[in-house]
RNA sequence: GGCGUGUUCGUCUAGUGGUCAGGACGUCGGAUUCUCAAUCCGGAAACACGGGUUCGAUCCCCGUACGCGCUACCA
């Protein structure tokens, strides 16, 4: 064990000490049973719909206890760090309405960025050096890469450990030559763990399980020729999760395996354990088998996908909900939102998402929302991703709203589902808007089915001099029917099926013609509500750029 | 390789020592219809495999297979 002088000589002489910080991040003096939570992103990329799956997990949770939830970014890799993480991180937090307690400026447990933690972790990490719990370690990169090629080679288990630690029981002087030397070292933590020894804990999801006890001298400070000076996870972990005074800890099950790790440095550290809930992670259909969401491969696997195609909140959260306790997908999606998870009901298997249940829930959802609701919340949207959406839904927001009204509203005992997302909303419902529309005008447009022009020309020529703005659906329609028979199309798909040489098509070819030059398009909602929502003048000026 | 963890219809899952193994999404068929979105009705579809324990196992135990994770100065 060094000396107390030459440990401390390695550190500012004004660093504080534990009291210092323990006075500073005193116990929350929260009510019985109160969580406080915290999620860990990483700024290397953008957030991973996992990241917002736990996130919401950690909210739920700490909302319903009377705890706090907290954000704290872990970018204690510099090197991989990737700038405009951290705002997309807080975009996607509150576009999904899952937004911390705590972070940033906001919180009296900061800061809540890692790297501006360093004066912190460096008090702990000289105290467990004062104690013998670390050491210093000057092996070099080549050094470690051999011991792990030897043991691999001779199929041990890999790590700094046993007689592989070669610097945990160096001599106080080879350490100091190593100091005077200038060369750089690694803090690593002093593993009490044993071999054969095994450590049991308790998951609040899967219940007690047991691992081998970690005998790895695991690194808790990177290099000592690198500033800031910043831990790794698992020491950051402990020192972050104690002062913020966290009591439950849910991460990825990927973590499983560091526990022992993680409890040793709590004991250690002399700091009360947290309570841990490790969550199965999203999962991604590959072939026959699945796989883990990868950011790189999947774009669903980022938030920003999510996003950009304006899925509703609430219904991304109603099915992640879903996805985390499978009792939330019973119940209709207002309840759903309201009643807490039970970590005790979490699922143990990754489940896979399943992004086509989504659309049906997005539809399901969108359904139930009033034209003003979808306007305002299509308008947010395009204010980033469509601005030309969002001037014509503020200059032409009588016929948005009629539009709406289409097969649609709270009296529609049967609303339509041609929503999911907004990205939707100009494909669906572009063609209300006069100056989205553009005429339809090629006869020989393909939309049209291949008809003779002058037989289109004619159609539209007469539908357009004889039209009357009806207000009852059949009479309306009647117009089209009796221009059909005129023009020599069959009554209906069964007659020009028997005889199909006998008609150039159907009533339902006739109606296309006009639904075409309509909507632009062969699918469309009801034709009558449609042409009484354009009106007449409308309905007029696109027959005839149609007639010609 | 070692250690851990998991496995019920295609997907998310419910469930129990004796059930026709339930629901939802998807899918298939039908109805409706001027096209869609829907809606209504109906169908197909699962306890990974092999041993035990038991009168009986999807459920309990042990193996096997397969998936996933950890085994970094990444988180």
């Amino acid at each position: 064990m060094l000396d107390r002088a030459v440990v401390d000589a390695l550190f500012p002489s004004d660093l504080p000490e534990p009291s210092h910080w323990e006075e500073q991040y005193p116990p929350r003096g929260l009510g019985e049973g109160a969580k406080v939570t915290r999620l860990g992103p990483s700024p290397t990329g953008f957030l991973h719909i996992g990241g917002l799956y736990v996130g919401m997990i950690d909210r739920d949770l700490a909302s319903h206890s009377g705890g706090s939830y907290i954000v704290r970014v872990e970018d204690t890799d510099q090197a991989r760090e990737v700038p405009g993480a951290v705002e997309q991180f807080t975009k996607a937090f509150k576009y999904f309405g899952i937004e911390p307690d705590e972070a940033d400026e906001v919180g009296s447990y900061g800061p809540y960025h890692q790297s501006q933690r360093e004066q912190i972790y460096l008090t702990y990490v000289r105290e467990l050096l004062r104690s013998g719990h670390a050491y210093l370690c000057f092996a070099t990169k080549e050094e470690l890469a051999d011991i792990t090629a030897r043991q691999q080679a001779t199929k041990l288990p890999t790590g700094y450990y046993g007689r592989w630690a070669i610097w945990r029981d160096k001599t106080a002087e080879d350490v100091q030559a190593a100091l005077d030397e200038g060369r750089p070292y690694v803090v690593r933590f002093r593993s009490p763990g044993k071999a054969g020894e095994r450590t049991k804990f308790v998951d609040a999801i899967r219940g007690e399980l047991e691992h081998d006890a970690n005998r790895n001298d695991v690194v808790i400070l990177k290099a000592s020729d690198q500033s800031p000076r910043l831990p790794t996870y698992h020491f950051a972990h402990a020192v972050d999760d104690h002062l913020m005074r966290v009591n439950l800890v849910i991460r990825g099950e990927e973590w499983i395996s560091s526990v022992p790790t993680h409890l040793q440095l709590f004991d250690a550290l002399g700091f009360e354990r947290v309570e841990y809930a490790h969550i199965a992670p999203l999962m991604k259909q590959q072939g026959g088998s699945r796989r883990k969401l990868s950011k790189r491969k999947d774009p669903e696997a980022s938030v920003e996908f999510f996003i950009e195609a304006g899925f509703p909140a609430p219904a991304v959260q109603y099915y992640m909900r879903g996805l985390v306790n499978a009792r939330l997908a019973e119940l209709p999606l207002a309840e759903a939102l309201e009643a807490p998870i039970s970590l005790a009901e979490c699922g143990v298997a990754g489940p896979l998402v399943d992004l086509v249940k989504l659309d049906d829930i997005c539809a399901d959802h969108v359904a139930t929302l009033s034209g003003e609701e979808i306007i305002s919340l299509v308008s947010e949207w395009a204010e980033t991703y469509d601005p030309e959406l969002v001037t014509v839904l503020a200059t032409e927001r009588d016929a948005a709203l009629a539009a709406l009204r289409v097969e649609r509203g709270p009296e529609v005992a049967n609303p339509r589902k041609d929503l999911r997302k907004w990205a939707d909303f100009r494909t669906a419902y572009g063609f209300f808007f006069p100056s989205l529309f553009p005429l339809v005008s090629d006869r020989t447009d393909e939309r049209l089915g291949g008809l003779p022009p002058e037989l289109i020309a004619a159609f539209a020529a007469d539908f357009a001099d004889g039209y009357a703005d009806l207000e009852d659906g059949q009479e309306w329609f009647g117009q089209i029917r009796e221009l059909a028979a005129k023009h020599g199309f069959a009554p209906n798909p069964k007659e020009l099926k028997k005889n199909p040489d006998a008609y150039p098509g159907s009533i339902r070819e006739a109606a296309q013609l006009i639904r075409v030059a309509l909507t632009g398009s062969k699918a469309s909602p009801d034709l009558h509500a449609v042409a009484r929502t354009l009106g007449t003048d409308e309905v007029l000026r696109r027959v005839r750029a149609l007639a010609g």
